[in-house]
DNA sequence: CGCGAGCTTGATCGGAGTCAAGTGTGGTGG
DNA sequence: CCACCACACTTGACTCCGATCAAGCTCGCG
């Protein structure tokens, strides 16, 4: 299961890569990058030769850090797909999120010196790695690093809140609405294609993402092609319908009015129009709604 | 339903507090409280005379800032429990997690400069407010107080897999049981007892925050007290049988074996003990388990 | 070609959402 | 001090969604 095909390909740095596994790294070189990766200005790049910033390549399944591993280092993803998940006694894997290119991993280690979750390529990747003494001191040697990376953070924080979103959907479609809404903001994010795009992980990790059972994804897939509001090929997956899609996400509650009926009924276009009056005007007065402040 | 009932003690410096039991209060005095708040070392006071830390007091049920609202400032709890939360166009009210001494508050507004959630408090309370761009350059001025902001940074996120951990959970007692031990724990870091506590918030943020309807929240908390592992009186609770709660909140499946079974014809003592056993040594192959790495 | 993992589909049943009353409980004002 | 009200909380009944168990199916890969 845990296979490690070739350990020495695990951690090197980009020069150790292209010459060999003992080179000395030009550190300053991938400082620039990670600057340049984390969208911020790159006018200040002295004083980033002893940054010590590594490139660290896993293929797919490796692990970049297991649950309760000391934090060497934070991580800023340079290409391909991680899982961060937990892993319960009896064997459960809790999915925490996905992260994608230019999103920081391992930062929730910094306060208790060893990472909480585990983190799992999904693909082949490659990660910078800085080490966590380093990050503490950022903020002097290099303001605008310091800057672009706390400003990761952020989004780290806010993309967990978007997890907590997904699972707070009650209805098994709707929760599938909303996770492939923001898979399709991240691919917008990263330049691509915002209504085409592969999900890089299997049925069962999306499925304890969104707490249920993974036959339950399959279903509410199903659902949504059948609705018009989706196409789904294996992992392939096109958006027909956007604006359906965001209507059916912004339900709150279990029934999910006459949706599956009507559309289970008819076929394809029209009902696609009923989806998406259906779904966006539901004056119903909200009970559950708490408007204490 | 906003009502700001005394407008002018919404912001205020310590100064401005002058009328207080210590009489005048320079800043560098907040920011050395909030260094020893947030439990660093004080080595390095110097230089926070401009840190422009100051504390703000809320009423029970005042916003310290709406969803969408321009971020100036991070907040650390000094006193109080405060909410996050986001409200649907529905009115339902997604509660993100609950906050007490020593949280800090906003900060995933930095990455985009307003704030993503709301944040209400739940009782009197007060914060200490740092101005973002402070922040910014905080290393430079004080870096025990960074290190200190960090540190609160990464728990803030470790802290927001905790909620994802008690939504994971598919049974509504085992969300329950999960929840009372995180807000135990918080009870015994903030140095007050993990065995009897209030909780600060009404069912219906609870309800929010597990992600079951309001009523489920009264019967997962009867059902705890009918298997003799809490007391329960109105917000007060108490734990009366830790390892139990413990073994319960294990549990990563619907079925919760036959403790419900059992549980509801006994009573009391002997049946806290099969309960114990029961959620503890459930050896069942847990098909939904991906140890896929 | 065959194996295995991932994925889909079907059948069943129990838990929890929903609706609907009731029962406190705290706050306000007469 | 009590009446009153709004809100928080509890309890019951019913229905239905989704977890679970159980086969098949498909795809990729050795």
């Amino acid at each position: 299961m845990h296979e490690h095909h070739e350990p020495n390909t695990s951690v090197r740095t980009l020069r150790a890569v292209a010459c060999g596994p003992k080179g000395v790294t030009p550190d300053g070189d991938h400082a620039a990058d990670l600057i340049r990766l984390l969208g911020a200005s790159e006018t200040e790049l002295h004083g980033l030769d002893n940054m010590s910033v590594t490139v660290r390549r896993l293929r797919s399944g490796e692990i970049l850090y297991h649950e309760g591993a000391v934090a060497h280092s934070l991580y800023v993803v340079r290409a391909g797909t991680f899982k961060s998940f937990s892993t319960a006694e009896d064997g459960y894997e809790q999915v925490l999120g996905f992260s994608g290119r230019s999103d920081l991993l391992g930062f929730d280690a910094v306060c208790m010196g060893q990472h909480p979750t585990a983190c799992a390529a999904l693909e082949d990747a490659s990660v910078y790695a800085v080490p966590v003494s380093k990050f503490m001191t950022l903020d002097r040697q290099s303001p605008s690093m310091h800057r672009a990376m706390t400003m990761a953070v952020s989004r780290t924080l806010r993309q967990r809140s978007d997890l907590v979103d997904v699972m707070a959907a009650v209805a098994a479609e709707v929760r599938m609405a909303r996770f492939i809404l923001q898979w399709s903001n991240r691919m917008r994010e990263c330049g691509q294609s915002a209504l085409r795009f592969r999900l890089r992980m299997c049925r069962r990790d999306i499925a304890s993402h969104l707490g249920v059972a993974h036959e339950t994804v399959s279903r509410s897939l199903n659902a949504l092609v059948r609705w018009g509001l989706l196409s789904v090929a294996n992992r392939e997956v096109a958006i027909l319908n956007f604006d359906g899609l965001r209507a059916l996400a912004r339900n709150t509650r279990r029934h999910v009015d006459e949706i599956s009926g009507a559309a289970a009924a008819g076929s394809s276009e029209t009902v696609v129009n009923s989806v998406f009056s259906a779904a966006v005007s539901r004056p119903r007065p909200a009970a559950e709604a708490s408007a204490q402040g």
